[in-house]
Parts: structure tokens; sequence; C-alpha cells
RNA sequence: GCUGAAGUGGUGGAAUUGGUAGACACGUUGGACUUAAAAUCCAAUGGCCAUUAUGGCCGUGCGGGUUCAAGUCCCGCCUUCAGUACCA
């Protein structure tokens, strides 16, 4: 009988689905197990090969598990909001809920073809009404929160609220706005509902403010910082520019000291971690109050080296500092409102671009040092970031390069307070080796002991305290498109006013256009009926509002919210509605929680560190401060595979003319590669001219110049992409060779966690693999299974198999089991195994890597039901200890012989045997040997 | 610049605590079977020198070191990839 790979994996594909084999229940006397992939974004393009390196990974080890016993959770869904789905829309006047309905459509029929373990009935899809109820109410409970910081944990916003009416909020310690005034009990007491509101607003764990923001014109909405790449666009690579709007905002920052501390405690990849930590960035230093001569108002700064303050000799301000306008003298007017506004005119990337150019100018103003009283200029320039720190420095140029530099082009003075430290040519920023001079009280300390004092002193005189200064900045959280969860906010008076709970879910609303209305406000903007009727509780035709902009309603109905929330919204809680999805009551039971509690092995890639992984940790803390989850880290492990990449191949045309030149003739001429698609090219890199002129049709009169009668392609290593035609589909992978021979390689490829270059040739490595395992079990008469008793060799090529397996899987190096599968069918078939007793466990062992030719061999052998629920086999040791062991015998570290001693020999016994052989004699040639090492059970060395 | 990871045949990649480097596979070459091809099977395959041989020498980015023994440990470099970038 011959491997029919497609009718079996077909027909296996279907019983797994009508028997539910993988159906997860909330409740097993079993231990439980939960293994997460990254959920897609189902594209229109479909998967290609490099899309399932991840699924086929945690797919073994799901099933491994279940091997072992363990009840496990593998779900899998969608993130279904997204950008193309709205692009497409905006082309084509197609709802976005169409495309997306067939995207899934062929995702799913594509993932169900590679044969995975998933638990279908708890999928999910994050633009399904149904699952973004909940997210609309995380958001609610993050508004209705607060951050208390002596607590450090997030709390009740009536709480606040309480603690406002009894004593006012000078006492309060929360994370808050910077702009929050203090005031009293009574004063709380008698502000008007709207302002209080104003100031809770200010308080809250989501909040509106007027920030600025990263605008992209050409997508017609604001960016996260994490969304934003080389100071352009992830998506679409456009230019983004700074603008100050009104957003809703998450307080992640009243967060990041736990997010970074809670990394200590996750088994995370290392430089997955760093990364975490540099977005984070913490600084440890102190901020400082100068006061400005002739002014009332002061410049607050962040330094890290407060020790350094009497080396300050100017301070810079970023160009858009909010005091600039203010300090700034007449004579400088002029001068510093050019610069400024040259600076705006800059684009991120640019500023980015060019660090090496100094720039800035003088206000004319002067601060007072805190210490001294002298003046200092403060000047503006832009290598001062606006948005970190408090966009202002004090500039030290003596241990500061940037500082030095910026001295050194306009003529400042450098004061030097370093002992004994040459600061003619450079700036010395190392704190550790040495000692402050010139600095009145600091002098002759070292880096620690002067930080700890210039802190104290400036605490005396007010003007300072120690401060940890943290990068990571509040998250935007509007967008202004269509396709994504609609706010649960309507406005009364301008103030945002949340839906209540039972409400939820507010659903997206019909529009005709999917582009920004013509007023500039976003595609919701566009709906006949977005207003809340808080009498019925329900949405209705704007009509009955006024128009969005007036804040006045008519018979209590309001407008609605127009943002939608950004992609990473739905992807923050996904995870744990799997364990209970269905649920229409709560975002999950606490039975359900509490069993599954968090995810125990999570997949995906590394590039979503600082957003999804970062965003998705908060709102894991937010819920178990709410005490909604048991665990504030929502997955234990995580592992980054490595994208696998394409091969793409080129074509050479000569500059300027029509003409290609095979790869080989090139030699120094100019010629302009272009892609040529991956499926016109042979193994042997040869190209179909033909085909490749049909799908080019521009190059259909182009000469081909020819080596040895056939056209040679060049090849590189790219990402896989459509646009550079190196796309491999996995459809056409499993129609030729199958899925478990795709899953077989793509782990047989290399590391899980390395990038890798797909290449199609060498999978029939892994393919003939399969169909010598099938002729184990298989000849031309049927299958050829006995009874009889298995054979030593039998026993120990199964048991080395079963060990090295288990390590292999339990250590993610799938690769290395994949070569001992290949050994131990070889072996086997040396052997002329037919024993049931061997290849009954083996099938086990292959199953989680190609389970349908598992699951088949497994029934013909005449089992019932599914091999997935079959105990993984028990490896004893017994059956691979030898009584003898071939020992290399080297004399002074080379290599001469091998000598078969038992093992069970002691140093001294294995000595004088080696010492006696004739061999070892003939080598000695009659001298004494020096020294004899023996390591028993691995080599003989004689130092002659 | 800073941070992190990694350098092993023509290629992807194996090598417990230092213990016979190159497992396994692709590719290549030769052979068998075929009218032929595909498929399958067998053999060879790190380099150099030998071939009367079960032979010799060199080999894990480079230069040193420790050790009876180093891909693995230590010191100093080089290169590549990834992340990050005026972070005060």
């Amino acid at each position: 009988m011959k491997y029919h790979f497609n009718d079996i994996e077909a027909k296996w594909q279907e019983y797994w689905a009508e028997h539910q084999t993988f159906k997860a229940e909330n409740k097993s006397d079993k231990p439980k197990f939960y293994v997460l992939d990254m959920f897609p974004y189902p594209s229109g393009a479909g998967l290609h090969v490099g899309h399932p390196l991840g699924y086929i990974a945690s797919d073994i080890y799901a099933r491994y598990k279940r091997h072992k016993g363990f009840n496990v959770l593998h779900p899998q869904g969608y993130d279904s909001f997204g950008l193309p789905a709205e692009q497409y829309a905006i082309q084509t006047g197609q709802h976005p809920s169409i495309t997306t309905e067939a995207n899934i459509k062929t995702y799913r029929r594509q993932l169900d073809q590679l044969g995975f373990s998933f638990d279908w009935s708890r999928e999910v899809r994050t633009s399904d009404p149904k699952y973004y109820k909940w997210t609309q109410w995380v958001f609610i409970q993050l508004f209705e929160s607060y951050y208390c910081n002596d607590a450090d944990k997030a709390m009740p916003i009536n709480e606040l609220v309480d603690a406002f009416k009894a004593e006012g909020n000078a006492r309060i310690n929360a994370a808050c706005d910077d702009d929050v005034e203090i005031f009293s009990a009574n004063e709380w007491n008698a502000f008007s509902s709207e302002k209080k509101q104003e100031i809770l607003l200010k308080y809250r764990l989501t909040y509106l403010a007027e920030a600025e923001v990263n605008w992209c014109p050409a997508l017609g909405t604001v960016l996260a910082n994490d969304e934003i790449v080389n100071g352009v666009s992830e998506r679409g690579g456009h230019p983004v520019i700074r603008k100050k709007m009104t957003q809703w905002m998450m307080r992640i920052s009243a967060f990041a000291e736990r997010l970074l501390q809670g990394l200590e405690t996750i088994d995370w990849p290392e430089p997955l971690k760093e990364i975490q930590r540099n977005w984070i960035g913490k600084s440890v230093g102190a901020s400082v109050t100068f006061k400005i001569k002739e002014h009332d108002a002061v410049i607050d700064v962040f330094t890290t080296r407060p020790d350094t303050i009497f080396g300050a000799s100017f301070m810079t301000l970023a160009p858009e500092h909010d005091l600039v306008n203010q300090i700034t003298t007449p004579d400088q007017k002029a001068e510093v409102e050019a610069y400024v506004e040259a600076t705006a005119k800059r684009s991120e990337r640019d500023r980015m671009a060019d660090v090496k150019t100094i720039s800035g100018m003088f206000t004319g103003a002067y601060a007072e040092h805190p210490f001294t009283k002298e003046p200092i200029p403060i000047w503006i320039g832009d290598y001062v970031l606006a948005g970190y720190g408090t966009g202002a420095v004090m500039s030290v140029p003596c241990g500061d390069q940037r500082d030095y530099d910026f001295a050194k082009h306009f003529n400042i003075p450098i004061p030097n307070i370093f002992e004994g430290i040459d600061i003619s040519e450079e700036a010395f920023a190392d704190k550790d080796n040495t000692i402050i001079a010139n600095s009145d009280f600091l002098n002759g300390l070292k880096y620690k002991e002067a930080v700890r004092k210039a802190i104290e002193e400036l605490e005396k005189l007010g003007q300072g305290q120690g401060k940890i200064n943290y990068r990571l900045r509040d998250a935007v959280f509007s967008r202004q498109r269509y396709w994504g969860e609609p706010f649960p906010v309507y406005y009364v008076n301008g103030l945002p006013q949340m839906i209540d709970e039972k409400h939820l879910p507010l659903t997206l609303p019909e529009v005709e256009k999917y582009l920004p209305t013509e007023t500039g406000e976003p595609p919701l903007g566009n709906a006949t009926h977005w207003a809340w009727d808080t009498k019925t509780n329900k949405v209705v035709s704007n009509e009955l509002s006024h128009s969005a902009s007036d804040t006045e309603s008519i018979n209590g109905v309001y407008p609605l919210e127009l943002n939608t929330m950004p992609g990473w919204a739905g992807s923050s809680q996904y995870f744990n509605r799997y364990m209970d999805p269905h649920n229409s009551d709560e975002i999950f039971s606490q039975d359900a929680i509490n069993y599954w509690q968090q995810v125990d092995l999570y997949i995906g890639g590394s590039e979503h560190a600082t957003g999804h992984l970062l965003y998705s940790r908060f709102w894991q803390k937010f819920m178990f401060d709410k005490g909604l989850v048991p665990y504030d880290e929502f997955a234990k492990k995580l592992i980054n595979q490595g994208m696998i990449l394409g091969t793409s191949a080129f074509a050479y045309r000569l500059e300027g003319e029509n003409k290609f030149l095979s790869k080989g003739l090139i030699g120094d001429k100019e010629v302009q590669p272009i892609h040529a698609d991956v499926s016109f090219i042979n193994s042997s890199d040869e190209l179909d001219i033909e085909a490749f002129k049909k799908w080019r049709p521009e190059f259909k009169d182009a000469e081909f110049v020819l080596e040895d009668d056939v056209y040679k392609v060049g090849r590189d290593v790219e990402k896989m992409s459509k646009s550079k035609y190196n796309v491999v589909n996995p459809d056409q992978i499993c129609e030729q060779y199958g899925a478990d021979s795709l899953r077989l390689y793509e782990m047989f490829l290399g590391p899980l966690e390395q990038a890798k270059p797909w290449n199609t040739a060498g999978i029939t490595g892994v393919h003939s693999f399969l169909k010598k395992l099938w002729k184990l079990y298989y000849d031309d008469n049927g299958l050829k299974i006995s009874d009889t008793e298995p054979t030593k060799e039998n026993l120990k090529t199964l048991h080395k198999t079963i060990k090295k397996v288990e390590e292999d899987i339990e250590n993610f190096s799938f690769n290395t089991s994949v070569s001992t599968f290949m050994i131990a069918v070889n072996e086997l078939t040396a052997q002329k195994c037919t024993t049931k007793q061997i290849l009954e466990p083996l099938l086990v062992l292959v199953s989680p890597y190609a389970p349908h030719i598992a699951e088949e061999l497994w029934a013909a052998l005449g089992n019932q039901g599914s091999i997935a629920t079959a105990p993984f086999p028990v490896f004893e040791e017994t059956y691979l200890v030898e009584s003898s062991k071939n020992y290399p015998i080297s004399f002074n570290g080379k290599m001469r012989f091998t000598l078969e001693l038992p093992l069970d020999m002691s140093k001294e016994d294995i000595e004088a045997a080696v010492l006696a052989n004739e061999k070892t004699q003939e080598q000695l040639q009659g001298r004494e040997p020096k020294k004899v090492i023996v390591v028993p059970g691995k080599i003989v060395n004689i130092v002659g």
C-alpha cells in the first residue's frame, strides 16, 4: 500500500472536527496547561509558509502535553479589526466586515489543512460585538479607576472622590496629569459638577487630554509611539508630524515600575525583556527647580547627575517648551521665533537623521543657580526633546558630550568640576572614576555621595528632590478610523460620560463613506444614527441631538464619541477571554480564570515587544488590581519564533536596454536587478523565460542572453513578502507533499527562535522520511505488523528515541528530534522490525510532529479513537545500558585507536587493561608513560 | 554610539558537565533499476598529500592563554544580524 497523504490528511482533519477531539473542558482531573499563539490579523493575502511556523511549534507542544496527561487549552481566533480591511473599504465601498469575513474563511481553510489541534469552539474575533462588548467594558473599568501610588495599585475612582470630599487633594499621592491644582475639601465640595468631572479626568486611568500626538496625514489618524518606526508610520511608511489634539489616553505610565519589576518574574526571552526595559527607560536622578531672573516662572529640570550642578553653565529648553514665549527678551524675540518655527517645520525624520548639526538660540533670559545664585543664560536648542523629562535641561558641558558640543559651538564657558581630568577636548561622562572639585560643599566627594549630598541641599532650599523618571509615555488610545471598537462614550457639555455597562455592546454604526467627514471629523462622523438617548439607552438619529460639535442636547440625547479604539485594544485581554469565550454576563467567570489561571506557553513574534506584549501586561496588572485575575502577568513563558525568510530571484536587465543578462555574464556591466516570481525558477536557478514575459508584459520583447543555453537568476534572502515575489504558498506544499511534510520541514529548517531562509527543494528529505515510516508498517502486500518479541536492538532504538524526543520537546529544539526520527526509522528498517510493541509507541512519538500519518497507522494497528489521547511512552534506562564501550585511546591528546572494554571496570582496571594492550605497547615503543588519564565511559589519554 | 545575539563543509544545521568535530538533511558526483524519465535503492562527499594501506598533515571568524585534551573555558580583536538611538 502506498502513502496517500492527501486522502489521509483530509480524513483525519474531518475526524478531529467531527469528534471535537481537541475541545478543552474547564474542569478536569488532569493538570491544566494553556498553550497560546498570537492570533493572526486575517489579511487578504492569506498565509504563506512563514506564518504557521509558531503555530506548528505550539501545536507540537500542545499535542505533546496531551500525551503527557494534561488538560490542554489551545485556542485560536482572529485579531480582525485593522487598517487593511478599512483601506479596502475606502477604495471599494465594501463594508470591512465582509472583507474580514472572507479573509477569515481563507485563513480557517489554510489553518485546518495543516492539522492544528485548536479548540475552535472557543474562537474569538475582536470585531465581533459579543467580543468587543468586553473590550468596551474594560475601558469603562479603566475610566472608573485611578492609580494610588501609596497602595501601588489601581483603585476605584469613587474612593478618590470620598478622599477629596474629606480632605481635598493636597495629601493624595496618585498618578495624575501635571497640571492638577491643589484644593481643599471645602473647595472641592463647592466646585460645580462640571469642574469636578474635569478634575477627576486628570486622575482616571483612561482620560481625555489635549496632547501633542503623532499625526499621520496619509492615514488620517494618530499613531502610538510604537507604531512609528524611524519617524514614519509602521504601516505604509508615511510621514508623521506632531500635532495637538484631544485624545483618549491610557495612563500606562502609572504602571511603569511594576511593568519593569514584573519582567524579573516571567520566563520571557532576555532580548525581548531588554527591549521592554529600554522602552520603559527608567532613570534615577533628581528634579531641580531653577528660578528665572526677573520672572515669577521657574524651570523644572530632570537630571541624572545632580552631583555636577556646579558645572551648569547654561540651561537649554526644547523649542516647544511652554516658557519660551514668556521669557524671551524683546531684542531676542525675532530670532527665537524664527528658530522655533524652523524647528517645527522639520519632520521627526529630519531631526533624527541630522543629529550632528548643532543649532540653538539664546532667549536673552537668565536663570539663577540654586547655590551660587549666579546668572545662567537660558538657551533653546533642538537637541532637547519636548517629550522627555520636563523638556528642559541644566547643561553641564564638562560632564555631557552634547552640552559640551553646544557650549563649544556657541562659545559658552565650560567650567571644570572634575579633579585632575582634562576636558579640553571632550566632556568627561564617566561617573565612577572621578572626584568632584570647584563645587563648594561637594568638593572631594565621589559620585554617589555627591549625588546624595546635592539632593539633600536642594531639598533644604526647596528647589529639588530625588526623582525617578521614566521614558514610557501615556499611550494614545484614540484612532480616527472606522474599523475599530467604538468608545462607549457620549458627551454632555463636552464632558465624557460612560454608557452603563448593561447597555453594552455599543455596536459600530453603518456609514456611507469610510473617509473622514468634510469638516475633518473621523469616519464615524458620517453616521446618521450616532447619538445616545439617555432615556431609552439606545443609539438614535443624530438629528435628535445637536450636531456633534454642539455640546447641548435636546431631550436627553447626546452625541457619541467619533473616535474608535486602536488595534491593541482587542488583543489586550483575548487570552483571558478564551477561558470562557461565550459568557455574556461576565468577561470571564471566576471559575474559568481560577482554573486556567494564566498562559503557560505563549509563542509569537518579537515585533510586538513594545506594543501588544507591553499593553497586555498593563491591562493584566489592572485586572489583577481589580481582583479579576489571579496573576498580574498573563504569560508565564514566552518564546519568539524566528521569521522564515524568502529566497528572492532576480533577472538582470542591462541599464537602459531591453536586454537581460544571465547571472554569470554580468561581469562589471551596469545592470538593474528585477525581482522574478520564484514560481518561474526551477531548482537549478534557471528562469522560465516565457512565463516571466507573460507575467511582465513590458518585457515581452526583451532579449535574454543565455549561458549554457539557460538563463540563470541571482538569489538573495529577504523577508517573505508579496512585493518581493518570493512568497511560497502552503496550499501548494500541502498538495504536493502533505501537511505532515510541511510541519516536519518547518521544524527541521533550524532552531525555532532563529531566522532562517525557506528552500522548497529541501522538503524531499522529510517527505521521504514519512514514506520510509509508512513502509515500516506497510509493504506491497499490506500491513506487515507482527506480535513477535522485540529484540534488544529494537528496544534500544525505541528508548533512545523516546529519551531524545522528550528532551527535545521540553527544550523546544524541535529541529533535532526530526533527525532523531529519521535515524530511528533507518535503524528499525535495517533491523527489519515488524514488532507492534516497538512500532506502536513510535507513532505516539511522531504524532505531535506529523499527526495525520500517526493517526492513520495507529488506526491500522487496530486502535480505537484518536492517537491524541494516547499516553506518551515511558523511557526506560535499562534498555540503553551497555556492558561494554569502544574507548577512544589517545596519546598526548591525539586519537590513536579504540579499544572495547566493559563499562563497569574501575579506573585502575581500565588503566591496567589499556597498558597491557599490544597496540598500546606498540605506540609506547618501550617508553614509560608519564601519566594515564582515565575518564570512565569516555576516554583514555596516555601522556608520554 | 549603546544594548543584545551569533560566527562550524557548497547549503540548512548537529555536537551532555571540556572528551573520536561535521549527526541528520539538502546539494553534488558515480552506480543499480528503466526504451527513457520520474520515483526508488546503493556508494562517495571538510581541505590537502598519499593510495601497498586499518596512512599522514591541516581544520569550528582572527591572535594569544589555561589544559593530558578546547567549537565549548579565559584575555584581546574582527565580522554579521537584530533592537535602540540627541533619554539629560
